[in-house]
RNA sequence: GGAGAGGUCGCAUAGUUGGUCUAGUGCGCUGCACUCGAAAUGCAGUAUACCGGCAACGGUAUCGAGGGUUCGAAUCCCUCCCUCUCCGCCA
């Protein structure tokens, strides 16, 4: 949610970034709401001031027939005055949560994903002296993936995982959290990018896979249309990545300035509808309605909110450069960065069947847009309370298994595994 | 899911014939005094949000959440949420 203040000052600024994400809010209609609720809350304020001064007057004895006919009077009118102020608030607030977050000055402008700009490319990518397969073709050969079954069961996008490639996912997992735990490692990290940041270690954590509308609403990620799934007869939606359920653990909470930065790696089974994708990527696991992936969330003080995320960033590289797989790194575009963020970047690894780069990790800058709805505050050193800053960024979903099984197929149709998965996989070379 | 007991200021507690209770007390924390320093002691302070104001400050709201009764609710009524104990069921 954005700070209704900062649109009452730069509402003309407020009204075109918006439409830059190509969102449609009419910042007008919202001021004079934002007015008209301010007015009717003076006088409700008001009334009620009058209200507890005639109470005072009566000091615990009984009151006079007038003073009763006069605090009738005065809860009448503030009935009345509620009931307006309702009316009001049912348009306002609606309005308000619809208002994206302001991009950053320095994220491009664009109408769609195909104005990322490119910022970072890095790896040499596989020259193969044969046809390379898809990842659905090598997986299925190899009898690690059954999408009809999967599709019988549950219906399209829904597979069965199976033998060396859940072994190899959960080396991935087990690989990111032994990276995210190590201060040695995140100091590496940091020094390399030439962030001056904390090193404070990641906490793992296994949050709930779903949360309820309220919770979900707060960190602006709740899209019903689209993503979202709703458990019928219950006040729950499934989190359709664990950013969603970690985020607002600190609902309705002061943090302390001594205890940040606080980093959370949290791994759970995501669920998104894909509404509108029919079609699209439809083969293999790249596109599902459930799947898992490892992420990273952290709170911070407003001022160093910004490095956490390009040491977020940097975390990403590091992971995908450790796993030997080409990438590059878009910065997001205006229309691309979500309603929530401010900024975001994407990491896109290789993948020799498409011939492209294909999203493996997002990281978003979220700023104080959540912790707004969200009520997570900090009190600093002086004692003054303010919002937290978010950031989140992908440690590994299962996208990067597609490209592991891509980059390193061999010519007999099997899977080499990358070297730092090996301490994981038994000390396996070849699936 | 069934029965019972509860949810009060960072923590612990007081507060049910409704009124001077946003709320007492202890601990914790902050400042000051005392001290060479510390402890102990004494004094003062110690929530959050919104609205108005340049500010000082003023107003309003919040005793799990929401609604109701009343001139007036932490205190009465209803719904929901959560915690604990017992039973049932289960990983």
């Amino acid at each position: 949610m954005l700070d209704i203040q900062f649109i009452r000052d730069n509402a003309e600024t407020v009204q075109r970034k918006s439409e830059e994400k190509g969102y449609k809010v009419n910042i007008g209609e919202l001021l004079e709401l934002d007015t008209e609720r301010r007015s009717k809350l003076t006088q409700i304020e008001e009334l009620r001031a009058r209200r507890n001064a005639l109470t005072a007057e009566m000091k615990g004895q009984k009151p006079s027939p007038e003073q009763v006919e006069q605090g009738k009077q005065l809860k009448e009118e503030i009935a009345a005055r509620e009931i307006e102020l309702t009316a009001v608030e049912d348009k306002f607030w609606p309005l308000l949560k619809k208002v994206p977050n302001m991009p950053l000055d320095e994220v491009p402008v664009g109408l769609t994903e195909d104005e990322n700009v490119e910022i970072r490319v890095w790896g040499d990518k596989p020259e193969f002296g044969f046809t390379p397969k898809n990842h659905a073709e090598i997986a299925e050969a190899k009898g690690w993936l059954d999408k009809e079954r999967g599709a019988k069961i549950a219906g399209s996008r829904f597979v069965y995982t199976m033998g060396d490639l859940v072994l190899l996912e959960m080396a991935l997992w087990r690989f990111a959290m032994d990276v995210l735990t190590s201060e040695t490692t995140l100091k590496k990290i940091a020094e390399a990018a030439g962030l001056q940041v904390s090193t404070k270690p990641f906490i793992p954590i296994l949050p709930p896979a779903a949360a309820k509308q309220a919770v979900f609403e707060a960190t602006g990620r709740l899209n019903r249309q689209e993503q979202t799934y709703k458990i019928e007869d219950e006040d729950l939606w499934l989190n359709a990545s664990a950013e969603h359920t970690i985020a607002p653990i600190y609902l309705d909470e002061i943090l302390s300035e001594a205890d940040l930065p606080i980093r959370y790696v949290g791994y759970t089974t995501a669920f998104r509808r894909e509404a509108g994708t029919y079609g699209k990527d439809t083969e293999g696991i790249f596109r599902l309605h459930q799947f898992n992936k490892l992420e990273m969330e952290s709170f911070t003080t407003a001022e160093t909110s910004y490095d956490e995320h390009l040491f977020l960033v940097a975390i990403q590289e590091y992971l995908t450069q450790q796993l030997g797989l080409p990438y590059h790194v878009l910065e997001k575009c205006t229309a691309d960065i979500g309603r929530p963020n401010a900024k975001g970047v994407d990491v896109e690894v290789w993948l020799p069947s498409q011939n492209t780069y294909r999203e493996t990790h997002t990281a978003d800058y979220i700023g104080d847009y959540q912790t707004r709805a969200m009520k997570t505050r900090v009190r600093r050193q002086g004692g003054t309370v303010e919002l937290a800053h978010t950031n989140d960024a992908t440690a590994f979903s299962q996208r990067p298994l597609v490209g592991i099984l891509e980059n390193y197929q061999t010519a007999e149709g099997d899977v080499a595994v990358p070297e730092v998965l090996r301490p994981y996989m038994g000390g396996r070379e070849v699936l």
